[in-house]
DNA sequence: TGACGTCAAGATCCG
DNA sequence: CGGATCTTGACGTCA
C-alpha cells in the first residue's frame, strides 16, 4: 500500500520542468531541456527516496513535444547513462512510477488524425518508461476519450485502437473514469474487453457515479480483478474536492481526517494510492507519516520533527497559538506517543485560520533573522521596505516572501529552502 | 467560438 | 534592469 503525488514537488529546489513554445523548439533547444528535465526528474527521485515516498508519476514534459518534434530526436541514447542512473534508483528502492497523458490524447477519436497522434504520444510515454528501464508494473494512465454522439461505438473504437498498438504500449495501458463522459462502468466494462485494468479514481466518481446504488468500495473491489500479476498492485486516484471551485476540481490540500476514513476502508485491500492535490507532495507526506505509525518509535520523531520544521514558519504566521500547541506535543518523546495525526490535524486548523497582519511581520522577522548578520545594507533597505508596504497595504505579503526566498537562494540557506513557508498560503 | 485543465514561457507593466 | 503580474500556448471535445 504506497502513496504519492504527481509531476511536481513543492520546496524541492530545482526540480521544476522547463519547457518552450513551438516557434522557438529546434533541436538544439530541445535537447537542452530534455537535459535540464532529467536532472529535475533525478532531484525528484531523490526526494522521493530520501521521505519514504514510494510512488510518483513523471510529468508528460520531460521530453518537451516528445509525440512530435522530439519524437526522433536520439535523447534515449544521448541521455542514456541519466536514464539508466535515474531508473536504477527507481527500480533499486522498489518505487513505483506512472505517465498519465492528459484529456486532450484521444485514442478513440473518429478523426484518423487525432487517433493517430494519440498513438505517437502513447509511444512517447512508453518510451520514457522503457528508457529507464522499467517494467510494465509501472503504468501508462489514460482516459477513455470522447463520446461523438455514440457511446457503445466510442468504446468499441477504443478497444479497436487498443489492439491495434504496439505490445510495448499496450502492456502498460492502463484506463481511468472521468468526470463527465465516461463512468467507472463504461471504464470496466471496456478495460476487460481490452483486457487490461481499471484505475478508479474517487472525485470523477463522486462527480460522475456509474449508478445510484453501489458503493465507492465495490467498484474497487471489481477494479481490483483486473490487475494481473505482471500489473503490479492495484492503482487507484484519490482526491478531494476543492469547496470554492467547480465540481471534480482539486483541493489545495488533503484533509487528512478524511482521507484517514477513507483509507481504513481499503485495510483488506493492497492498493497504491494515487493523490491528486495541489500541494503534490507535501500531502503525500502527510497521508503517509499518518498511516504508518513514523511517529511511534523514538528514532522516528525526527520524520515528524523535519515536517514541523518546514512547516513551523507558515504555521506562526497563521497561528502563533498552534506554533505554540505543535511544539509542546513534539516534546513528549514517549516511546509510545504517535503524535503525527495531532500534529497534522493542528496544522490544518492553523492554516485555514486567516492571517493576521502582526503574525504575518513576526513570521517573515523570524525568517530575515537567517540574514540579518550577512544581508547588504541595500537587501536590508528592500526587506524593511517591503514589510513596511505590506503592513500599509501597498504591496502583497508574497512580495515580502519573494524577497526572502531570494536571499535564501543566494545565501544557500538550504533549511529555508526546504520549509514550506514560501510556497503556501 | 469559448470553456475546460495544466503548467511554464512569454509579454508587458512598473519603479 | 529586475521583479511582479497578466496573457499565451498546446492539446481535442463539446455546448
Amino acid at each position: 500500500m504506497n502513496i504519492g503525488y504527481a509531476c511536481l514537488a513543492i520546496a524541492v529546489p530545482a526540480s521544476d520542468m522547463k519547457s518552450c513554445v513551438l516557434r522557438n523548439a529546434d533541436e538544439a533547444r530541445l535537447t537542452a531541456l530534455i537535459g535540464h528535465n532529467l536532472d529535475a526528474l533525478a532531484r525528484l527521485i531523490d526526494y522521493n527516496i530520501q521521505n519514504g515516498i514510494k510512488l510518483f508519476r513523471i510529468s508528460s514534459d520531460l521530453v518537451p513535444f516528445g509525440s512530435s518534434l522530439a519524437a526522433d530526436l536520439p535523447w534515449p541514447h544521448l541521455f542514456a547513462e541519466k536514464l539508466a542512473a535515474i531508473g536504477k534508483r527507481i527500480a533499486d528502492t522498489g518505487m513505483r512510477v506512472s505517465m498519465h497523458p492528459g484529456q486532450y490524447t484521444v485514442l478513440n477519436s473518429p478523426d484518423v488524425s487525432v487517433a493517430a497522434r494519440a498513438v505517437q504520444d502513447l509511444q512517447y510515454h512508453a518510451r520514457v518508461l522503457a528508457a529507464l528501464g522499467l517494467g510494465p508494473g509501472h503504468k501508462l494512465v489514460l482516459h477513455l476519450g470522447g463520446v461523438y454522439g455514440n457511446k457503445k461505438q466510442a468504446m468499441d473504437r477504443f478497444i479497436m485502437n487498443f489492439r491495434e498498438l504496439e505490445p510495448a504500449v499496450q502492456n502498460r495501458l492502463v484506463l481511468e473514469n472521468d468526470d463527465g463522459l465516461f463512468h467507472i462502468g463504461d471504464v470496466l466494462e471496456t478495460a476487460v474487453a481490452a483486457g487490461i485494468p481499471a484505475v478508479f479514481d474517487c472525485l470523477h466518481h463522486a462527480v460522475n457515479p456509474a449508478n445510484a446504488t453501489d458503493a465507492e468500495l465495490d467498484w474497487i473491489r471489481r477494479c481490483a480483478s483486473t490487475w494481473r500479476k505482471q500489473d503490479g498492485a492495484q492503482k487507484i486516484h484519490y482526491s478531494q474536492q476543492n469547496g470554492d471551485k467547480k465540481p471534480g476540481a482539486h483541493s489545495e490540500s488533503i484533509a487528512i481526517d478524511a482521507f484517514l476514513d477513507f483509507y481504513r476502508q481499503l485495510a483488506e485491500l493492497d492498493v497504491d494510492i494515487m493523490l491528486e492535490v495541489k500541494d503534490k507532495n507535501l500531502s503525500a507526506l502527510k497521508c503517509i507519516n499518518c498511516v504508518s505509525g513514523r511517529g511511534i518509535s523514538g528514532r522516528d520523531i525526527s520524520i515528524l520533527e523535519a515536517e514541523w520544521a518546514r512547516y513551523k514558519y507558515s504555521v506562526l504566521e497563521h497561528s502563533p497559538e498552534h506554533y505554540q500547541a505543535i511544539r509542546q506535543l513534539l516534546r513528549d518523546k514517549s516511546p509510545s506517543a504517535d503524535p503525527a495525526l495531532a500534529m497534522y490535524q493542528m496544522i490544518e486548523a492553523a492554516l485555514a485560520l486567516p492571517v493576521a497582519a502582526g503574525s504575518a511581520v513576526n513570521a517573515a522577522q523570524h525568517v530575515w533573522g537567517y540574514f540579518k548578520d550577512k544581508a547588504s545594507a541595500s537587501e536590508k533597505k528592500r526587506f524593511q521596505d517591503l514589510m513596511q508596504k505590506f503592513v500599509s497595504g501597498e504591496n502583497s505579503l508574497q512580495n515580502v516572501k519573494n524577497h526572502l526566498l531570494k536571499l535564501g537562494r543566494n545565501y544557500q540557506e538550504d533549511y529555508l529552502l526546504k520549509g514550506y513557508y514560501f510556497y503556501i498560503k
